[in-house]
DNA sequence: GTTGTGACGACTT
DNA sequence: AAAGTCGCCACAA
């Protein structure tokens, strides 16, 4: 078994329900930054046993890769739908959303009194 | 060895 | 926004 699919596929596997990440980024949680085709690979061969949730994986523009009205697109985007994440003009929305605005209005720099 | 392809991505037009 | 270009590298022919 190739050494670089294994930490690929445990990256994946690490993926909360309703969470998504990109193909680049679970590369990067792997330790190969810059190999985010292999990640597509790593995917495409992975054993079914390990039952990964590979459909929480799409790629930086938040779209799913395979092309539209596929059947591998349309069972993409139903599992990631079954688990709360809504799409909005092709692009995901994970059901995490709330949270990711709350820190960046958090983290926005907002008028008034201000410190540094 | 060389070439083309690809579940990708960052950058530049 | 959309289309090129280039880097990445595993794999098949």
């Amino acid at each position: 078994m190739a050494d670089k699919l294994e930490p690929i596929w445990r990256a994946v596997a690490a993926i909360p329900r309703g969470a998504v990440d990109s193909y680049g980024g679970v590369a990067r949680s792997a330790g190969l930054p810059g190999r985010a085709r292999l990640v597509g690979h790593a995917l495409k061969v992975a054993p079914a046993e390990l039952a990964l949730p590979w459909h929480r994986v799409l790629n930086a523009r938040r779209r799913i890769s395979f092309p539209k009205g596929s059947d591998e697109h349309h069972r993409q985007r139903q599992l990631l739908e079954r688990e709360g994440v809504r799409f909005e003009g092709g692009r995901a929305i994970p059901a995490t959303t709330a949270i990711a605005d709350l820190d960046a209005w958090l983290w926005k720099p907002r008028p008034g009194p201000n410190h540094e």
